[in-house]
DNA sequence: TTGAGCATGTAACACGTTACATGATTTC
DNA sequence: GAAATCATGTAACGTGTTACATGCTCAA
């Protein structure tokens, strides 16, 4: 139930938003951590709300609403983070490719680990952008959301060099097999 | 759908596999890479045979269904790695936690962080454990196998030292604040 | 006044997880 | 003959994606 604590905690690190400024935060600063759409997001404020974790703080123009969380949302917070732990769900649709390339032509294969790198080079750029246009003096989250933006970065490094590395090997054995 | 084309990609590499086979499969080479569990395994066997893309080769004991690509399963996985491209689907709860972490007493959030470099480095002795195990001689997947068993071990790798890192960050500002 | 952006919600479908259910073969 | 392992399948439920549907407010 992670997209459930993720926004329980962005209503907790993030008071007075709405499920519109949640939604901001996921495709922006979440978004190479947890994805979730718009529905989704509705859906979970409702469900949170039922469950006692949030309430409606006020209601603004445009029928906004504007969350806090009650003591059990902290609680329930801090009893996911102390409490249980994070399972490892691997799923790697890049990588998982690289499994089957043997299927196709060396040069195809290539221009995939070519285009790998490109994206993860991208991705590490995106990061950087990110990172100049937050507002870190004033973030509550500026200490953890720091942290996370190193890993980030130091992950799509990691991809791209990787990638690189990868492309070196495959042109090595082409030059071997002809 | 991955899933579909990882079943598909196996069945093309590993001509005569069963769905139980395919089970080992996935959870030993691709455990780090595409998590499957066995009902979806097989449902998704079922409707890659209905949908010609592989049929039943062989019966063996038990029940026992021995797959094989047809042509158009071949030219559909060749499709999928030449005419599409992956997308990147980013959820970590292990780092979506970490932005959560100010929720909790400092002392709290270290333990987390050590906790993640312990997995982290567990995860690589698994993959050097994978590699020594595995055949490389006989495998048709070898090659590319090896690449994709690379991007694990740098991963992993990557993981322990950032969450090394993190540690020494958080250490330095409880001393600060006390 | 019109368009951009704010703001919420639902319905249908696809994908993934857990648990249940069954039975054959081999090995000790 | 009992246990381990091989082997397949389904049902219920939970999560995630896509598309649809609606309406308000503010600024140019």
């Amino acid at each position: 139930m992670s997209l459930r604590h993720a926004v329980l905690g962005l209503i907790v690190e993030v008071p007075g938003c709405s499920g519109y400024d949640l939604l901001k935060i996921f495709d922006i600063s979440l978004a190479h951590v947890w994805q979730a759409t718009q529905s989704q997001i509705y859906g979970e404020l409702g469900k949170l709300a039922a469950d006692g974790l949030i309430e409606i703080a006020s209601e603004g123009p445009r029928g906004r609403k504007e969350y806090a969380p009650t003591e059990a949302g902290r609680d329930e917070l801090r009893r996911w983070l102390t409490e249980t732990s994070p399972r490892r769900v691997t799923r790697d649709e890049g990588i998982l490719r690289v499994f089957f390339l043997g299927s196709v032509p060396h040069d195809r294969a290539r221009d995939y680990l070519r285009a790998q790198a490109v994206e993860a080079d991208a991705g590490h750029d995106e990061l950087i952008d990110l990172e100049h246009s937050l507002d870190w003096s004033q973030d509550t989250m500026a200490e953890f959301g720091r942290i996370a933006l190193e890993f980030g970065k130091r992950y799509m490094a990691m991809r791209q060099e990787w990638a690189e590395w990868a492309l070196t090997q495959v042109e090595a054995r082409s030059q071997e097999t002809g």
